[in-house]
DNA sequence: GCGCAAAGTAGACACTGTCTATTTCTATCT
DNA sequence: AGATAGAAATAGACAGTGTCTACTTTGCGC
């Protein structure tokens, strides 16, 4: 097995720790070659441009939240609800734990769509690791599956993971670096919160109530 | 009536307009000083620092939207799910004129609980005048008003105004600067989503299902 | 008209992202 | 093994940035 490309992962390794300790706006180029112990120049070999590394960061990023979906899927085969609060919990602990990269994948930065083709699927596949939640749920009976009008919508799965991922996303923003931010002093109080935020969510979705 | 601090809020007005159309990453100093046509010395004057100014910008950010909260109260005055859907829309509406000062809201770039008072009371207020939407739809019984274990809870109506604001704010994002940019080309498919999440958040919230 | 504080200007500085020329490393071929 | 070509890393240069400072202009009460 080959050791390729070392540098360029540690460089978005140390890359993402800057981003998260420093925040977004005062992340720079040169810090993160100097904390990878290289020359300043030498990143320009495996990133064009700064933006190029934020894109590599952002890629990394979403390959963690697909797999922050997977596991709740496969935590909980049978029981869409759990596998949704899982979802749920996982989103907002990586953006506690990572709020800078959460900030970085809630647009502004990065152009929008992706110029990155990498970056583009790994979304993608984030996304729709997501969306396979919904849809078991639907499937089952467990989610709603009807349109405004009360016609069966073939785009219903779409729409209801957006509905979820708004809300998780504006939370976790909320919660890692926003208003909600002095919560995480709070932890029974933020919980509290995160549950009755999940519980409005489900209300919503689910076909039982 | 006298005019004070004409080129605070001059530079405040075309820094939003930087912020909007450069993005929140590339936006100078320097170029808000030029593009009010000062030195770039002149807006030390008025802002300590970079980041002072962008909590100026912030201000009038929270200013604009609780006017949107008022407006979609006044115009509804009896039905707060009009409320609600008015106030979705706006703060969408808003975000879409202002993708830059909205993501600049959304955390991540300035310290939060913000060091600046006057940023956090009007923050404060925007919340506010969201939350009497939601008060009012608890108390007249449009809204649910229960807790997760069914007893009643006194803190229901900001968590129920958490839960709908971060629906808000994930949505705003994703639309103005996200996944759902593209949208933007097909205003069609864009009010098909933005209906579809709303329709599930107000079921979450309404008594009536 | 004078004096003074506030407002705006212009130059300097360290630092940033990016480009280029140069050196160092490494893997392959005879 | 030694030579060599290509990749990887270095170091210097450059314009542009945020911020600080000294200097000049402006406006207003006396």
């Amino acid at each position: 097995m080959k050791e390729v490309n070392m540098l360029r992962d540690k460089l978005i390794s140390v890359a993402m720790k800057l981003i998260d300790q420093e925040g977004l706006g005062n992340f720079s180029w040169r810090a993160v070659a100097k904390a990878a112990g290289v020359s300043h120049g030498a990143p320009s070999r495996h990133f064009a441009d700064k933006s190029v590394l934020l894109e590599g960061i952002a890629t990394r990023g979403f390959v963690q939240l697909k797999d922050v979906c997977m596991q709740a899927h496969k935590r909980f085969p049978d029981d869409p609800r759990a596998q949704l609060r899982a979802a749920c919990h996982g989103y907002l602990d990586y953006a506690l734990l990572h709020p800078g990269v959460i900030h970085l994948l809630a647009g502004g930065v990065l152009p929008w769509p992706a110029q990155n083709e990498e970056l583009r699927a790994a979304r993608q596949t984030a996304f729709i690791s997501f969306m396979e939640i919904i849809e078991q749920g639907q499937t089952t009976g467990v989610f709603r599956l009807d349109k405004i009008g009360g016609a069966p919508d073939p785009e219903a799965a779409i729409n209801m993971s957006y509905a979820a991922w708004c809300t998780f996303h504006g939370l976790a923003l909320f919660a890692s670096g926003g208003p909600l931010r002095s919560l995480q002093d709070y932890p029974d109080q933020l919980d509290a919160m995160v549950a009755a935020v999940f519980h409005t969510l489900l209300l919503g979705m689910d076909t039982r109530t």
